[in-house]
DNA sequence: CTTTGAAATGGTATCGGTTTCAATATAAAT
DNA sequence: ATTTATATTGAAACCGATACCATTTCAAAG
C-alpha cells in the first residue's frame, strides 16, 4: 500500500551476498572487476527489487551532478520555447540533465536561482540573463563554475557567449527598406527592454543603418516605445512617429519592430489607423514564433509581414554545445558565438513591386 | 584565479571557533538556540566565506529536495510554455523549485526522466504524460510518490489531475454552428496524436454533438488526419471531406480542428482552395496561443478565427497546487480538476450574420 | 557554597553512495 | 610444493549536511 522504504545499495548488498563495494562496481558498469557469477547475482537482485541509486549520494561524493543550469528570462515567450527545446535536446543526448528555472526577468528572482542551482552543485550553466550588470554571475564564474551566455549579454565581463548579430540584420533591413524606396525609417522598441542586450544592439545597428543608407546623422527621435500593458500605446506612438515623419518628408514611411510581441502591437496599430501595407506604410517585424519558420502568425496577414529572424533552435543547441565543451576541455579557449539572422521578405515592405503597377 | 575549493560546513565552524552543529542551526534559523554573540559570529563568517550549504548533502539526510520534477511532452509548443510559466511561478512561491523535462512525445524519454527524478528524490511529479498506457507512472504512484496528471489522462489508473472539459467544449461548438446555419460539421485531427487523451475526449465530443444537434448518428466518416510534416496534407484532407459533404447537402459546411497547429494548417488550406469564411466554410480552431487571449495570431486573419481556448495558465496553476496540496496533506481527498474552455466565437463562423445582409 | 534547571554547545552516528587499500582466492610458473 | 602474478572481494574512510543525546555554562534558588 504505503510508501515502501526506499531500498538502498545496503539492502541490495546483503540480497546478494555481497559487499555494497560489489555492488557499486556494478552499478557503475566495472564489470571486469567482478566474476561472471556475482555481475549475475546482483543484476537480479536489482532488477528484482526496482533498485535505483540515489543520484544525491552519488552527486555528494562524486562533486559532479550531470545537471545543467539553464535560466531563461521569459519561457512565456514562443521564441524561448524553442531555446529550451534546443539545449534540452542537445544537453540530453551528451548525457547532461538540464535544470530549467524561469527567472521572469527578474533580477532577485535570477539570483536566487542562481544560489540555488549551485547548492544543486550544477556542472555549468546556461544563462538568458535579466540584467547587464550582473555581478553575481561574475563571481561565480570566477568561482570556476563554467558559464555560458545566452542571447544576452553583460558589461564588465566577457562571457563565453552565443548572440546574434544585430548590427549586421540591422544593416540588411535598411539596406532593403531604402531600395524599396521607402522615405524615412522608424524603429520600435519595448518598454522594460531596457536592460536587453539584443535591444541595444539592434537599436545601436538602426541607428547606423540611417546613417549610411538614409544620411541621417542622428535618427534617435525616430525611436518610439511601445508599452504591451497598455492597449493604445502601439497605436499613440506610431501615429506621433509616422506624422512626425510625413513632416519630413512626403515619401511612404516604414517602421522596424524590435521584437515579436512588439510586431504583433504595431501591425494591429497600423491597421486600426487604417494604413495600407506596404504603399501606405512599411512594416518590418521580428518573428521566429509559430512551428519553425514555415508556419509562423507573420505569414497569416495579408500582405504577410517582412521580418528578421534567429534560429531559436541554433541559438538554444549553440549554447550547449559550447557548455559542453567548457566542461569537458576545461582550458580549450573560449568561444564567442555570434549567429546570422535572416531578412525574409514579405509583402508588407515591397514597396516597389506594390508601386510599379500603378503609373 | 581557479576554482577554489568549495567551503563546506566544517569550514565556516572552525572559521568561527564553533561545532559544525551550531552552524547548522544557523543555516536553518534555530536562533533561539543560541547566544546572540555565537549568532553574530557564525553569521559573519558565512558573510565573508560566502559559504552556500550543500543542498545535496541536505536532501541525501533530509530526504527530501523541495524538487518537484515536471514532464512536458511538448516544450516546443506555445501552450506548453504558459503551462511551464504557471508551473514555475507557482511551486516557486511556496518554496518548491521545478525540474522542466522535455519529454518530445516520446515514452522512452518519459521513462528516463522519471527514472532520473526519483534518483534525485523529487518531492513529487507533475507530468503532461506522452502515453495513454502507462505502467511505470503507475508503479511509482504506489511507491508512494505523489503525482499530478496534467492536461492528459492514463488507462488504468486514477491520478489525481487537471484536465479540460473537452466534452462540453464541443457541446458549445456543435450548438454554435448549428445555430448559425452550417449543414454539416467536419472534425480534422492530427496524426501522432492518437495517444493524447484531448484528442480522445474532444473526438467523443464531436460525436455526441453530431447526433445531438445534426442528427448524424455515426459522423465517423467525417473526421480526417492532418499530417503536419507534409504540407499538401491539410489541403487534401480538407478538400476530400468537404466534396463529401457537399454530396451530402447542398449548405455550407464548417470545420473543426483537433489543436492550435492544425488550425493554422486548415487557415491556410482553405484559403488555397479559395474559399471564403465564413460563407464558404466555417472555421472553428483551437487557439491559446499568443500572448494571452487578447493577443492570439487567430485574431490576425480577416476574418478572425472562431476558437475554443483553455487558459493554460490555470491548467499549470491549478496542477501545480494539487501537488502541493498532496505533498502537505498525503492524506486529503484526491483532487480531480476540470477546467471549463471557453468558446470566443470570431468572424470565421458567423455564417448567420454574414448571409443576413444578402437577400 | 552547594543545588538545580534552563540555556548553549558539541560529539557522533547517519543519509547512500564511491574509493582506496588491504586481503583472500585462484591460476600459472618454477 | 612453493612462489608469484592476477583476479575477486570487502572493510573502512569519506562526501557535507542533520539530529539525537550528552555535556558544559551560568544564573537563580536554597
Amino acid at each position: 500500500m504505503g510508501a515502501k522504504d526506499k531500498i538502498t545499495i545496503n539492502d541490495v548488498a546483503k540480497a546478494a551476498g555481497v559487499s555494497k563495494t560489489t555492488v557499486s562496481r556494478y552499478i557503475n558498469g566495472r564489470y571486469e572487476l567482478m566474476s561472471e557469477k556475482t555481475r549475475a547475482r546482483v543484476a537480479s537482485v536489482i532488477e528484482l527489487s526496482h533498485y535505483r541509486p540515489s543520484d544525491i549520494a552519488r552527486s555528494l561524493k562524486n562533486r559532479r551532478s550531470m545537471c545543467i543550469g539553464v535560466l531563461i528570462a521569459d519561457i512565456s515567450s514562443p521564441y524561448s520555447s524553442t531555446l529550451v527545446h534546443a539545449v534540452s535536446n542537445t544537453l540530453t543526448e551528451a548525457g547532461y540533465i538540464p535544470l530549467f528555472i524561469a527567472t521572469n526577468n527578474d533580477y532577485a528572482r535570477e539570483k536566487d536561482a542562481v544560489s540555488f542551482l549551485l547548492a544543486r552543485s550544477v556542472d555549468g550553466l546556461i544563462v538568458n540573463t535579466t540584467s547587464a550588470v550582473n555581478p553575481l554571475l561574475i563571481s561565480v564564474a570566477n568561482e570556476g563554475v563554467p558559464v555560458v551566455l545566452c542571447d544576452r549579454e553583460i558589461r564588465d565581463y566577457r562571457f563565453e557567449s552565443v548572440v546574434m548579430d544585430n548590427a549586421a540584420i540591422m544593416d540588411g533591413v535598411l539596406r532593403h527598406l531604402k531600395e524599396e524606396g521607402y522615405a524615412d525609417v522608424l524603429f520600435i522598441s519595448q518598454t522594460h527592454w531596457e536592460n536587453v542586450s539584443s535591444r541595444r544592439q539592434r537599436q545601436r545597428g538602426y541607428l547606423d543603418g540611417m546613417r549610411k543608407y538614409f544620411g541621417v546623422a542622428d535618427a534617435r527621435e525616430r525611436i518610439g516605445y511601445v508599452d504591451p500593458a497598455d492597449d493604445d500605446s502601439a497605436r499613440h506612438v506610431l501615429e506621433t512617429l509616422v506624422a512626425a515623419a510625413h513632416d519630413r518628408s512626403d515619401g511612404v514611411p516604414a517602421v522596424i519592430a524590435v521584437n515579436n510581441v512588439t510586431t504583433m502591437l504595431l501591425l494591429n496599430a497600423a491597421r486600426a489607423a487604417g494604413w495600407q501595407m506596404p504603399t501606405g506604410i512599411g512594416l518590418c517585424g521580428c518573428d521566429d514564433w509559430g512551428w519553425g519558420a514555415q508556419m509562423s502568425w507573420t505569414q497569416i496577414p495579408d500582405p504577410a509581414v517582412t521580418t528578421y529572424r534567429l534560429d531559436a533552435y541554433e541559438v538554444g543547441r549553440q549554447s550547449a554545445l559550447s557548455l559542453l565543451t567548457r566542461i569537458r576541455e576545461p582550458d580549450a579557449p573560449r568561444q564567442f558565438k555570434c549567429l546570422p539572422m535572416e531578412l525574409c521578405v514579405r509583402g508588407s515592405t515591397m514597396l516597389h513591386d506594390a508601386a510599379a503597377p500603378r503609373p
